[in-house]
DNA sequence: GTGAAAGCGCTAACAC
DNA sequence: GTGTTAGCGCTTTCAC
């Protein structure tokens, strides 16, 4: 049990710009003056303003700040799912831009629900927030015109809305796919399966499209049925690929096109009493901590994510008026492992 | 490229009460008391008010009320490492809570930095937010007086503070630690070592003494070559582990107290060329989807982290006046897998 | 049941 | 350089 006081002595009260200009002998412009470093105030004022304002513990009161000035010096983060890691280390990158630009960040969880993301929309509206880094619950149906019609500065990461003149920072999804799929067929596989995501996000739509790329750029006919489309969740990983191994003509490789559907993945395949690489290849997407710690290690194809917030936090600082939409495309990484070492059949 | 347009024309502006007024022929007070439900307004006009503030899409605006109410419905939630899974999954647990409360969350990433931690604080009391969710950077140096000196209800989370009479959702620690080494013991292991967390965090000084309490109460003698302290980190837990498999005297097992320094103890314990649990056994902290992904798959001592966040708004929602400091303690789940296997010997 | 008017704490425009 | 004053958008008395 702690003690019984909980609440400070009535008549306590907050300092207020007032108390400190009083204590100083000064006017509240003055107070502002030195506290914003704006305007001229001799040194000596200054000195004695800032040294009260120390003294009464005074700490300026932002919504006030915020009705005057018509924005607040906030930035938010909406992304879809907090329990994915590769979200939170994006935010990482936000957060390292923004303390240096002056900014706060908050982190707003979507879910991946296009109500809850529109709620957080509305806050940033409602909130008048100076910026929002983005990754779209989804491609076609996110809306993000309110943000636009009232001049909050976008950027999208990760999932390219549909949209358009809207600043991206997206990694070459395609590319990724295509260097995933590319990788299996080098190492011998023949019948090379992809579990890939939801419609509605182009992440999924483009590493499929890299799948079949590859396919086609060897000569290899690509079959819907070794195709399997989930949720990006492990449970959804689990089920595809368990669907995937049971079909008539199973595969003997397996791209798996996101870090939860990874770890779904390997369960079903040891469910199934196959083993990596043996039985079947397989290559996830995101490179994780524990990548390695299976045993195979796993062959995935990485992201910069850390870089892909920090390039976005520079274009919300440097957004200019008008101009035409700027695209950052990053490239993704091949890391080979042991998930996918030739195995002669 | 997308188009040029990236403002709106200019002119354009925001709606405000007073337009949802005049537009409605009322009074800019008979909107307010329409749109927060608060005094009697004739349904009719009630109707009329809400369907012309739709129709203007108006949002009132956050830091105009909280100026007027000296308060924002918002809680933070400040946790010390956003890319530790663990506390992640927390803050599910509090969204969901305080959806129901009408109250929104931010998320604030101290980044285990005090000066960080303190940043956050300040702008919590600057903004007025209505509740804080904190695991402290440090269980005796992180300072919630500013806080309680301004009446804003704090409830700390997996770190004990040791500032008295702040309500608090633990788990119990040292019973984990207990279970984690009690059950070590029982699978026949003699040379137990232990990688605990930094001195500063009630986490890792309490798990350490469960595991001593463990080793006395079935009379082992402690020795503390057997105990290495990192800092809760993937790195610091590799260096630790591999010290320790160094020493003259190797453990035979080894309980490794968080969830980031078991992927680094069972590097190190690979790299020293030895398997799990034949040559040495290993109990970890934290259940995570990976877990269940090496192999062998691992006994890990799990968290309720989504409970420990819905009890912590739900403490902030009903935090009284006054009274003494409320304190909710959970308990912590061993879940035996495969690394503690007994292995003759 | 509704409107008029005051004021929350701060900053920017204007005086001096 | 510094003070005085007005007003940001909203809610809440207080009248009626």
């Amino acid at each position: 049990m702690g003690p019984v006081r909980r609440r400070p002595a009535p008549g306590t009260s907050v300092t207020k710009i007032g108390d400190v200009a009083e204590a100083a002998g000064v006017s509240a412009a003055t107070v502002s003056r030195v506290l914003n470093g704006r305007g001229n105030v001799s040194a000596e004022l200054s000195e004695r303003v800032r040294q009260v304002a120390a003294e009464l513990d005074y700490q300026p009161f932002g919504p006030a700040r915020a009705l005057r000035q018509q924005v607040t010096p906030v930035w938010a983060v909406v992304i879809a799912d907090i329990e994915n890691p590769f979200f939170t280390a994006m935010v990482r990158g936000v957060e390292d831009v923004a303390v240096g630009e002056e900014h706060r960040v908050v982190l707003c969880n979507s879910d991946e629900d296009l109500g809850k993301e529109a709620a957080y929309l509305n806050i940033v509206i409602a909130e008048r927030m100076s910026g929002v880094v983005i990754a779209v619950a989804s491609t076609d149906e996110s809306d993000l015109e309110p943000l636009l019609e009232r001049n909050v500065p976008v950027v999208a990461v990760d999932r390219r809305p549909v949209q358009e003149g809207i600043d991206s920072v997206l990694v070459d999804n395609r590319l990724g796919g295509e260097q995933a799929t590319a990788h299996l067929i080098d190492a011998g596989c023949r019948r090379i399966g992809c579990i890939t995501g939801p419609t509605r996000l182009s992440t999924a739509a483009e590493r499929l499209a890299g799948y079949r790329d590859a396919l086609a750029s060897r000569m290899y006919a690509s079959d819907t049925r070794l195709v399997r489309r989930a949720d990006f969740k492990e449970r959804g990983g689990f089920q595809a690929t368990k669907a995937l191994l049971e079909s008539p003509e199973p595969p003997d490789a397996v791209f798996v096109t996101n870090n939860l559907m990874t770890i779904g993945a390997v369960h079903a395949i040891r469910e199934a009493g196959l083993e990596i690489p043996r039985d079947i290849a397989l290559v996830g997407f995101d490179d994780e901590p524990w990548t390695t710690l299976t045993r195979p290690q796993l062959t995935v194809v990485a992201q910069p994510t850390y870089e892909i917030g920090r390039q976005a936090a520079q274009l919300l600082a440097s957004a200019p008026v008008e101009g035409p939409a700027r695209h950052v495309v990053l490239p993704p990484t091949l890391i080979p492992r042991e998930s996918t070492v030739f195995v002669p059949r």
